[in-house]
DNA sequence: AAGCACATCAACCGCAGCCGC
DNA sequence: AGCGGCTGCGGTTGATGTGCT
């Protein structure tokens, strides 16, 4: 096996972050930025690849990841939109803010598991349902109750069925109805139900100068932090980060960081799709944002409860002991 | 209490694609 | 056009946690 081509230099740790590298990191990034990856180790102090840095400020440490388990809304967005794209984890994450494809992957990998286990229960004949909000996720049924979801296949496999209809891709609330759930969350916010999703999906999911399109990003994003100030009075941290009890000084500075694709993005995926939707969106996310004196960027903070945040990991400790495995 | 099986999740690996030279 | 460097992605692994017997 080896090392990665990056990984050749001498003495690279592997395995487990610790609590000092996870600080290192987060304290290089904070002030740096990370315009090169492969530069970050040796800037840092660290004695880690670039790619392992990189991964574990995707998946861990980034500001505004979110943790805990994943909301029936989430799952909901999850198996829509695996049953459109099939295993495009980044792109699945890039509709749920704060989400890894890391950990979508994981879950749906556990989940799989659990449904293949249990497949010869759930199938039953309900694929005919005329229910609008499903006519669109072809060759499954998915019905909710408890929590328990339940998926149906038409002879397929949801792991290994190819993508269908790109151009549904970008538009996963048309194959169910949010609106049930959302409804309360959209008056609270006065937002509406698809703009809480899609827009904190853009604005989220990818670091600050990254974004979803990789094919076309990296001259144009590489090698510098777009920084734009949000005036903002409270942190910018889903609450559920914990982030407040382990580094408070190394975030101050993240707050009133937000990337310019953020401001801007419309999910201009590789596909190109988008154009007068998301001017129209971005226009109307502008307008809310101002609306909302700017306090936060992450809704989810805000749309916690309704959306079942009660499910998410208690802010505190479940999250620390998480981040820091190596600790315990 | 001990051992085992299973679940979860962080991290690694290899590859593809892009860019600059 | 070819090459090397870099990033991002998806598949996979391995460590740890948890529940059951």
């Amino acid at each position: 096996m080896g090392h990665h081509s990056c990984c050749n230099q001498q003495k690279v740790k592997r395995g487990l972050w610790s609590p000092e590298e996870d600080e290192k990191l987060i304290r290089y990034i904070t002030t740096h930025g990370y315009g090169c990856w492969s530069e970050v180790p040796e800037k840092a102090g660290l004695q880690r690849c670039g790619k392992s840095c990189r991964l574990r400020w995707i998946n861990y440490l980034r500001p505004d990841i979110r943790r805990g388990r994943f909301t029936p809304e989430e799952e909901k967005l999850i198996i829509s939109l695996h049953s459109v794209v099939g295993n495009r984890w980044a792109h699945i994450a890039s509709h749920l803010p704060g989400r890894t494809d890391n950990e979508i992957k994981n879950y749906w990998n556990s989940w799989i598991k659990k449904k293949i286990n249990r497949k010869p229960a759930t199938v039953t004949p309900t694929s005919t349902s005329t229910n609008p909000s499903n006519t669109t996720i072809e060759h499954s049924q998915i019905n909710y109750a408890s929590n328990q979801l339940e998926i149906v296949n038409n002879n397929q496999d949801l792991s290994t069925r190819p993508p269908v209809h790109q151009e549904t891709l970008f538009s996963p609330f048309f194959m169910f109805d949010p609106s049930p759930v959302l409804d309360g969350i959209a008056d609270h916010n006065n937002v509406r139900a698809g703009e809480l999703f899609h827009e904190p999906a853009s604005l989220n999911t990818e670091p600050w100068s990254s974004s979803n399109h990789h094919h076309h990003q990296h001259a144009h994003h590489h090698h510098q932090i777009q920084v734009q100030a949000i005036p903002s009075s409270t942190t910018a941290f889903p609450t559920s980060m914990g982030t407040n009890t382990y580094l408070p000084p190394l975030i101050e500075n993240m707050e009133n960081l937000v990337s310019i694709d953020q401001v801007q993005s419309c999910s201009i995926d590789d596909e190109g799709e988008m154009a007068l939707e998301c001017l129209q969106r971005q226009q109307e996310l502008n307008e809310w944002v101002e609306s909302q004196n700017c306090s936060n960027f992450l809704f989810w903070d805000n749309v916690e409860g309704p959306l079942g945040g009660e499910e998410l990991a208690p802010a505190s400790s479940n999250t620390l002991s998480s981040s820091f495995p190596s600790s315990l």
